[in-house]
DNA sequence: CAAATCTACTAAATCGATTTACTTGAGCGC
DNA sequence: GCGCTCAAGTAAATCGATTTAGTAGATTTG
């Protein structure tokens, strides 16, 4: 492609974004100067203090004119700072992964940083891959979404509901143990004690702490939960069809049970759908409660009870201590665990258990024996 | 931060990706060649042409021994080529973007490109501003995804659901006419007549093309559609709040419907729930059909009848589109019109219609009378 | 044997900025 | 009038590659 070295100097044009951006030098040869005195007024560096004040204005005046533009590569690679992050999630669709991204976007494009995205898919080699990738794209840091971080990585790293221990790692996390409470608590108050519960995949970074948490909150209830109405999601697809499977393994079970916790929205979605089909009434004859809480379980129907993360606020605290720690440098400190609260809400998919006699186990006395 | 110009040359530490990356001058002086030799060899350049195998081999061994990884941002800058594209959404919840997305990025990371991301949410500074942020970034390329494009840019882009005609975009659409053909006979052939239709918001690039496409399929099916069986989508919100609220203004008017085509599958959530709240079945009294076959269409309760968009697709061909435009330079000529096509897919939101004979005009002889 | 051709490289320019270390001339004190 | 400081800038190195135009020595050719 042949450039013109010199075009018509009109300094209007008829669209005025058209020409192509001015370089520095061009921008300084205009002017008389040279390149170094226009960057140094232009970046307001302490250095162009000698500079007189109406020459400064005729370099803005002239860098506004000629819709001056720094050139970012160049910028980036002198400063050694791609103001650039890298955002890892196993994938983009369904609703969590795209609410936490919406949170970092939020905040990060504030701060005028950008973000490259990528997918692994649960996949090891692009689960090793792309962080390498990010780091030969010189990203500044990066940002695990729901996605193992086990290696350690040589710039900041915050992960969003990683439960992984590594140096250098800002774990962004719920208060797990809150929420299960919120949960199998809410549940308990309705009468329920014959409680299904739907564990996550085993790929899923939150599957074994919300495992965990439950158990401790049912034990602190005083309720246990038989090891035969434990399901667990299976393959990795983003439509309910999973927890739905998941169900199915449950009502094939003998065991009765009158409420079920699913590991998400999504999955609690699949959950209602086996169970009407299997002829039990959603919430009449079991409550369903899911977690997340997105965009639209408030309006499946029945309206999902639900445990909500503030995913959006996840991604926000994620983007702002990266960014936070980017700016301190490598040495400072950082939090290693910044914890954000869940909130029961209670719609239409949870109601009173109905044949409580027949079921109530004296609860307070039998602990953890099912477990 | 105090940079030291040396340090141990140790050759093997334990960690072996631990160490800040090798430079190029370095991988040379280490061999004891230039750093031209490196780059013409590693690059496979004809220039490499007369450099002995063995040297070549030597090459290849150090750049692999001291994990020599080329500086994504010199190299940039030297060739002019970011391998970054821009993609701009209105937001990134929602099914709809993320779904596109993720077609996109599966053709993209393939081809060795990323890209970065902004969301505008349909506010016009933003829509004027991050296209300029992405010309400043040094994007290769952009797509824009449900988003006009009015201006002309100095980059190839391509547009998801655009339907503007600016000079230089490539517009992936859908085919309109057969998508509102396949929903309108699907419900013609179960007997509705008096179908209600919500349109989409005005900012939604869709919206007019959609509507447009309805009339003409109405006509030639020769089915009216009464001015006040339309509503439109009035808030931007990934809710189906929003279609329940256009709904809700559907049913405050006098004109009875059996029908109703609602903009998109959220908004369908929406009108099937002000229909069940105002004491209307669906489908038995009145037939919902929705737009796109969002992730869980399928499992909404009554699982929703849609028209599919392939999405996923779409996203993929923006992403081939723009990547061969690239890889062609400016001068070549483009398809300005990509094609797809839509596909009706028949659950259980639709049913045939109850009321036939009060409702039924004299089909084909009353054409365009209504609208 | 001189000229031409190869072989195996390298020097230096370039991409477009930033930044440190000068330079040059003027003003000022003594 | 000598040295000093200050004002107003500039030259040159640098970031880490790519690429064009050479070059020095060996080999072939006429």
């Amino acid at each position: 492609m042949p450039r013109k070295k010199s075009r018509p100097d009109t300094g209007k044009t008829t669209e005025g974004s058209e020409r192509r951006p001015v370089s520095l030098k061009e921008l300084a040869a205009h002017l008389g100067l040279s390149p170094s005195t226009l960057s140094l007024v232009l970046n307001d560096s302490p250095a162009a203090s000698s500079i007189p004040q109406t020459t400064k204005d005729r370099i803005f005046a002239a860098a506004r004119g000629l819709n001056y533009r720094p050139h970012f590569l160049a910028r980036s690679l002198r400063m050694q700072r791609s103001h650039t992050l890298g955002v890892l999630v196993p994938e983009i669709s369904g609703g969590y992964t795209a609410e936490v991204m919406s949170g970092i976007e939020e905040h990060l494009l504030k701060a005028g940083y950008f973000y490259i995205i990528a997918c692994h898919r649960h996949k090891p080699e692009l689960l090793d891959g792309y962080p390498k990738l990010f780091v030969d794209r010189c990203v500044e840091g990066m940002i695990a979404v729901d996605t193992p971080c086990r290696a350690e990585m040589p710039l900041p790293v915050a992960s969003v509901s990683g439960h992984d221990d590594v140096k250098g790692v800002t774990n962004i996390v719920l208060n797990h143990a809150m929420a299960a409470q919120l949960a199998l608590r809410h549940l308990v108050d309705l009468g329920h004690r014959r409680i299904a519960v739907i564990k996550g995949q085993t790929f899923s970074s939150d599957t074994q702490v919300r495992w965990d948490s439950i158990r401790a909150a049912a034990r602190a209830l005083g309720v246990t939960i038989h090891p035969s109405l434990v399901s667990q999601l299976e393959s990795d697809s983003p439509s309910p069809e999973v927890g739905y499977l998941a169900t199915q393994k449950l009502l094939r079970s003998s065991e009765p049970f009158t409420a079920l916790f699913a590991f998400n929205d999504v999955s609690a979605i699949g959950a209602i759908h086996a169970l009407q089909e299997a002829g039990r009434r959603v919430p009449e004859e079991v409550s369903v409660i899911g977690f997340d809480d997105v965009d639209n379980a408030a309006f499946y129907n029945p309206a999902l009870t639900t445990i909500r993360q503030p995913l959006r606020q996840m991604g926000r605290l994620a983007a702002e201590t990266l960014l936070a720690r980017i700016a301190q440098g490598a040495g400072a400190a950082f939090p290693e665990i910044v914890t954000v609260e869940p909130e029961l809400i209670v719609r239409q998919s949870t109601a009173r258990a109905q044949h409580l006699v027949a079921v109530r186990p004296r609860a307070r006395k039998r602990l953890g024996s099912g477990l």
